[in-house]
DNA sequence: AATGAATGAGAGTTCATTCAT
DNA sequence: GATGAATGAACTCTCATTCAT
């Protein structure tokens, strides 16, 4: 009895995650496709093949839908970007291991980080937005101390590791950015060399 | 009897314009308040100190409004950066005008260009990617244009002339978007001092 | 078999019976608490502590439990003031019975009297209003009968009884609800007193 | 200039005036008709004979106008019923008065009536209540002032003048409610004659 | 030309009712 | 028999647009 139970409840827990995951993927796909504001509560249920009121028995409104949107989106550009800095790879190692992950997941999504870039209005743009800055905050840190770590780091008339940790990450981001927007025609393989190259020998002592 | 009818047209033509002029102005200013979506025709009425209805009498919809709104808007982005790419001075110089003309285009038109970042939805967000696309576009020809000349431009090993040119628009672009979003601490000087060193490091033929 | 089928069928009315009248409870109680609009299904089930499902097991609609919690309730009236008017008491006394029992059943059932004095609505109200109605017909009937017993009950100048008989009742309901909602200070027996006391010097022949 | 501009305010604060009370007076009709909660915005704007948006014109909400409605029925118990128990006159003349206006009111805002009676929910039922008791509570101490004016009014054996006073009002009430409900087939001036005579008898010294 | 009251389509949300388990 | 997730009709409220003044 108590067994099948918890059988039931785990399968009760599961069928919810499935649901919440479910309305969740449609509401992404919705949002992105018809923006933020002109997706109405209809077109997520459509989209996710449930009824209207269905979507109430998982989230409280639309802003709540979109409130776990954006934390899961967030999570994953954090998670994402951030393990890459990590290491004590080289240089070179490094901006391509971070070019790449950034580039790789704002193409995987692509609706998503469109979404982010577009979309939000006011009070929870605020809240985003403070999330990426924190994010992008994080990866500066990273780099800063990675490049802290170079020998002759502070060398004369060399500029500070953080700012030049700023460049890396702006430069990364708005390369995403077209990259995303289509305004580019190279492969993100081409992009992440090019990128890195050129960062390298910025970068470089000589 | 013909010169007062022209008068009076030429006359009648600038109230109009200067109406039109008025509730754009307001429009940017309260689109970029409220929200593209949450801006009423109402608040934008409010905001120009004329009646509702009176907007509709130099618009025709709430959308012909922001056509009207964002191509103004691109149109000084257009002529704010790309005058400063077509001289022939020399890289370093070249990098510096269009890092300074690009940031400080959208530190004084903020508001602007976070709406047009943040929400556009839909068709017309597609128009006016497609209208910023073309500005890109324009710059990196021009940045290709000008890598070109340099000596040994199209040497072996090194990144053709118009990857490198995309990677300085991106770049250029990633850290007016990091500037405008306040995620940096840095001056608008001292950004484009250190990109410019960068880049100019970074496309270097040593 | 015969036998064994009897007693099941009668158990399972015991059991039907059981759950109606849980569900009844339940009904009056979440009606008066919520209002008859505001109170949900769900809370109804919920209070009952059954699953929403079965509310629509023994009950075709809320509409359906909202008529036999009304039903069950005017029944209630009914048996507690009428008998109280069978009898040939003294004038006192019967006044002094019939205002208290009216006056103890709305004191016991005010959660269900308030509901019916304040939320009925339409088709229903029509219809639990013509209820009490015979329910005061019969209390007025009752009185004119008693009335009219009296010695020279029909003399000269004396309004008729039925007349009386309706102010009786009128007052007697007055006062119920005066208590009911708390505009009193007075205990139950000071107002039957004092009402006793009134009405009979009232009706008195002198 | 100046009066032109205050004839227009003017102007517009009468048909501010006459939408509300055209408003208003639909409510009324129609929660009345429909029920509180079952009467819809849309059935009250029709009722009005405006379009859905032009209700919110005028009222914040749904429960606004219920608010008013409530506000207004409220104040005209209060001034129907009090200044007729202000004066010195005699106390046959006085509980003439105070039945007839009373009787009156009911009859002639049955409908409203009708709603406070019957479908206030919650919050609002409470505030309603308590200002519903307010008057009576005044009533109760007008009765109490005027009865304490009668010779030997504090004589022994009899009852308090504030006990008497609450039973005059109750008996009022009660037979307004009962006349509203079309449980009598009494006259207006029959039932005041008839009530007046009762409590005179029944408030009497001999 | 200018106004703003009026409109009504359409949004988000609730909840009585059903039905597969 | 009992459940509660799913449904969708119907509600309240907003706001782009119109039009009589």
């Amino acid at each position: 009895m108590r067994s099948s139970s918890r059988q039931e409840r785990s399968k009760a827990e599961v069928v919810t995650d499935f649901r919440r995951r479910q309305i969740l993927d449609a509401a992404r796909t919705t949002f992105a496709k018809r923006g933020l504001r002109e997706a109405t509560v209809s077109d997520i249920a459509r989209e996710a093949r449930v009824a209207k009121g269905t979507v109430y028995l998982y989230f409280q409104s639309k802003d709540d839908i979109l409130r776990h949107a954006l934390e899961s989106g967030i999570d994953g550009l954090r998670e994402a970007t951030l393990p890459a800095l990590g290491g004590h790879a080289a240089l070179d190692e490094q901006l391509t291991a971070f070019l790449r992950a950034t580039l790789t997941f704002f193409e995987q999504h692509r609706d998503f980080m469109d979404l982010c870039q577009h979309e939000l209005a006011t009070e929870i743009r605020r809240k985003a937005r403070q999330q990426f800055g924190q994010i992008y905050a994080a990866q500066i840190d990273a780099w800063e101390r990675h490049l802290a770590r170079r020998p002759r780091a502070a060398s004369k008339g060399r500029p500070p590791a953080r700012h030049l940790a700023c460049l890396i990450v702006s430069f990364t981001h708005g390369l995403a950015l077209q990259r995303q927007r289509g305004w580019t025609d190279a492969t993100l393989d081409e992009d992440v060399a090019g990128a890195t190259t050129l960062l390298l020998k910025g970068l470089g002592d000589q």
